[in-house]
DNA sequence: TTTATTTACGGAAACGTTTGCGTGAAAAGA
DNA sequence: TCTTTTCACGCAAACGTTTCCGTAAATAAA
């Protein structure tokens, strides 16, 4: 075991344990050539301090929870890796946790955090949204929160999205400028703020440039298999000319069916998408969609996090604590003209 | 601030405290009466044990560490949700942290886990290999370590890994079934074993079955824009047939320098590639891909710690401390035959 | 010189748990 | 009835820090 704590190095430099602490932590109240002593040994026995004790003393762990879904698509990959970025400046860690959709596994943990396990939480919620009072009990616990992409509206904590309503107009007006006469929306999640928004951009979208009086939405569910059973069969029932995805996994199925259906994209159908793949230049066709600043997402909202942990409450947000960051539109060959 | 502690309960319930947490842990010697008193209150009272001071106290974090490189593949992502999945059942938490494949980072991070703030570390080393005097270090202290994937040789601990040798061999010689009689390999990591293993494969695998006499290994680097160069040149010079990519995104440069270059693929160059990337199906050609069974990886790893953590020695591994798991060659369009 | 201030450090309490030990009362055994 | 065991609980120490306080010595101000 590791036995090299400040007792330790208080007696092997005949100093008091309060003194070793104080020079540890740079303090003006320690001379230039004890400091240097305590820091020389420090070093010379990889002293660690120990973050159970000081979190325990100082209620500072240096570690930040990130509470995510999953990481099946690589929107999340990206935004952990912004908020890695800042994490690592700051001298923090994240602590990773997984909803999978769970509304009671993000109550539970989200009530585990409020007993001081971090300095601060990142979250971007799971899929129920009409329950936050565990987001109320952890504000009240002091904890800093910070919500992301998939917020609630019913906190006034800071919160950081993208232009999701613009996108879903500007996407859904880009596949009726392709000549598409009869758009479909694959959607999920349909009870939380993003899903909703994305949607009601595609409905007005319709309304205000196309011909297309009655909307075709199609719910999907989380199960790979059974939406593609979903889509093939609305595609062989309704033969829509355009596809829009309301994420990632689903244009990845869709594409799945197309194929299997041999109907050729953009040809016989043309798909856009939200999403963050990397590989979306490279798909066959390539997929042109809409692409999140998911890395941007991350970092802004740990930033703004850290704002707050710091007591700087200078936000990026503006009075109503939104950030707002612009998604892009890369066209490609899933929605060329023919 | 939240107050519920142990010491409020028992005021509350007129009970010491030593009484009230050993309730809380179920203990034989606390009444079914006085527990149940205990456990209502608690629940009420939503009372979340505070775990700095109980890792401070009984040297429990019901954390572990989950080092790696980065997440700019879908490989870890799927290790991660594999290692998740363990940890959600112990109820443990991950403490996530990249290296960007820097072993300064890795040795400051290792050194800092030493002081006790996790149960375990699960690691995938950074590049260089050379120096693995940090693990020791922690192995020192006491702190389980299982390496998966990119392990060292240097250190006796339990190793997760994939066949990454066979793979290699059996991804060279379906290059060569299919015609190929000039292949590349795309390289980089030379320096971790994993690197050295399939790069091993590949030369093996020609003196074995190829007529090609000299291989032809190109050293790529981490920056996209530079490796997208070096094949660019590599493939204008030596004009191969055939390319192997030892990592995921290699593969996806390479796919687009085929794209700058006109060439085809499969019909003017063949294409494999060490992949995770669950859009390979759907790449333009698909893309043959040695599959690693990341998510098992994961999960394997975690479970081979926790039987460390909880001193049930038996452990999946052999005497040699080594689990391989087999990885599958998914065969597409970018090796048909033509 | 005397007094006030600063400097540099030590003592000890506190953070919230867990746990070894002690103890009175009840139950069991003699 | 008396002794022994079991039961159910309380006391207090310990984990490693941080920080409020106190205090000698050194320095500055009077």
């Amino acid at each position: 075991m590791s036995k090299i704590n400040i007792k330790y190095l208080a007696k092997e430099l005949n100093l008091s344990i309060s003194t070793v602490s104080r020079a540890l932590r740079d303090s003006h109240e320690i001379s230039g050539e004890t400091k240097k002593r305590v820091f020389d040994l420090a070093k010379r026995l990889n002293y660690q301090p120990n973050s159970n004790a000081s979190g325990l003393r100082g209620q500072k762990t240096k570690m930040i929870a990130v509470v995510i879904p999953d990481m099946v698509n690589d929107f999340f990959s990206l935004v952990i890796s912004g908020i890695e970025k800042v994490t690592q400046e700051k001298g923090y860690h994240i602590l990773l946790h997984f909803t999978h959709g769970d509304h009671e596994l993000e109550v539970s943990f989200i009530n585990t955090l409020a007993s001081g396990r971090v300095d601060g939480v990142l979250l971007s919620m799971s899929s129920e949204d009409n329950d936050s009072h565990h987001l109320a009990e952890l504000n009240s616990s002091g904890i800093p929160l910070v919500l992301f992409d998939r917020v609630s509206e019913c906190v006034s904590n800071v919160k950081v999205t993208s232009d999701n309503h613009e996108s879903s107009v500007l996407a859904t007006h880009h596949l009726i400028e392709a000549g598409c006469k009869k758009i479909a929306y694959l959607q999920v999640h349909k009870n939380i703020p993003v899903g909703k928004v994305r949607m009601n951009g595609y409905l007005e979208a319709l309304q205000q440039y196309s011909a297309q009086k009655v909307p075709l939405v199609l719910e999907c569910t989380n199960d790979n298999d059974e939406t593609f059973e979903l889509i093939q069969k609305m595609l062989v029932a309704e033969k829509p000319d355009g596809v829009f995805a309301s994420v990632e996994k689903l244009a990845v199925v869709c594409y799945r069916v197309c194929e299997k259906m041999r109907l050729k994209i953009p040809d016989d159908i043309k798909i856009i998408s939200f999403s963050n793949l990397h590989t979306a230049a490279l798909l066959n066709p390539s997929l042109t969609t809409i692409t999140q600043p998911a890395f941007d997402i991350g970092e802004t909202a740990a930033k703004e996090l850290f704002n707050i942990i710091n007591k700087k409450n200078r936000t990026l947000a503006g009075d109503n604590n939104n950030v707002v960051l612009q998604s892009r539109l890369i066209k490609r060959r899933s929605t060329a003209r023919y």
